[in-house]
DNA sequence: GATAAGAATTAGAATTATTCTAATATATTG
DNA sequence: CAATATATTAGAATAATTCTAATTCTTATC
């Protein structure tokens, strides 16, 4: 008897065409479920709870995999650990300086990047990462 | 007798108030000249030509005291090793995908942030990134 | 349905950028 | 000039990530 949730997982149409083992689509349920950008190390400790014989290279090679396919988005701070996020949506991040969080940040419907930057002479733009830090007032 | 050029690095008006000693100078003194976003081991490779017995820890304490006074920018692309630019208006980082340089972008005058991205009420913004990769024709 | 070929998973070792430690050297202040 | 604080240095330590090689699982083919 097949799980119903992780039928869904494996067959969500973000990762159509992924070869979607076990593995994978316990790690992308992880990300789905807790949509607050977790490190590989968090997804892991996740993924456990569920599946207690993953091994953390799994869980990198999971998520290496989702992104690589276009089905989640790697998010870095800094020098931090990388962050995972299934959110396909243009978005930057903010980095709530008090309470850690990270907020997705939606880009504005018809807003263009040449409005706020002055891109090469006809720069074909294949990623784009925007990421704030800052506060939010009262939280 | 004293150095013109050491003179002149040591007192630029971006390093005031920070204590410029023999390494410190000589690291921003890198960075100044070469405005090619180098990382630290590059940054490391480029002063001992000029100063042989500056250590690697050496050019990270520099560099950091340097980050840390605002007189240099430290960029991030992905999981790369860290890279320094003295470029302090703002502007994001363009990474050419054919050449692997890296070219400042600048902002708009006038165009405010906010104008493309979603962002939460009321937020302060107390650092910003933008990172871009892709190609640009003919080169 | 068995088998061969290709991919994925795993534990643990290796790597790499960066930070830490502790000793020494240099600079600043009284 | 003495005392204190700060910076430099080499090398060890750390932490995230990647690699290696053995094993297991899937898929395609007979």
């Amino acid at each position: 008897m097949k799980n119903q949730v992780t039928e869904e997982i494996a067959n969500h149409p973000k990762v159509q065409g992924l070869r979607m083992t076990k593995q994978r689509t316990e790690v992308y349920r992880v990300l789905m479920g807790y949509r607050d950008h977790p490190t590989a190390g968090e997804v892991f400790e996740r993924a456990k709870k569920n599946m207690p014989s993953i091994s953390l290279a799994t869980v990198y090679n999971c998520l290496e995999a989702l992104v690589q396919h276009g089905a989640v988005r790697q998010v870095n701070f800094e020098r931090e650990s990388s962050r995972y996020c299934p959110n396909l949506s243009e978005h930057g991040h903010f980095h709530d300086e008090a309470t850690g969080k990270i907020i997705d940040v939606p880009l504005k419907k018809g807003a263009s990047l040449s409005d706020l930057l002055d891109l090469p002479e006809g720069a074909q733009i294949d990623n784009l990462e925007i990421t704030l830090r800052g506060t939010v007032p009262q939280s």
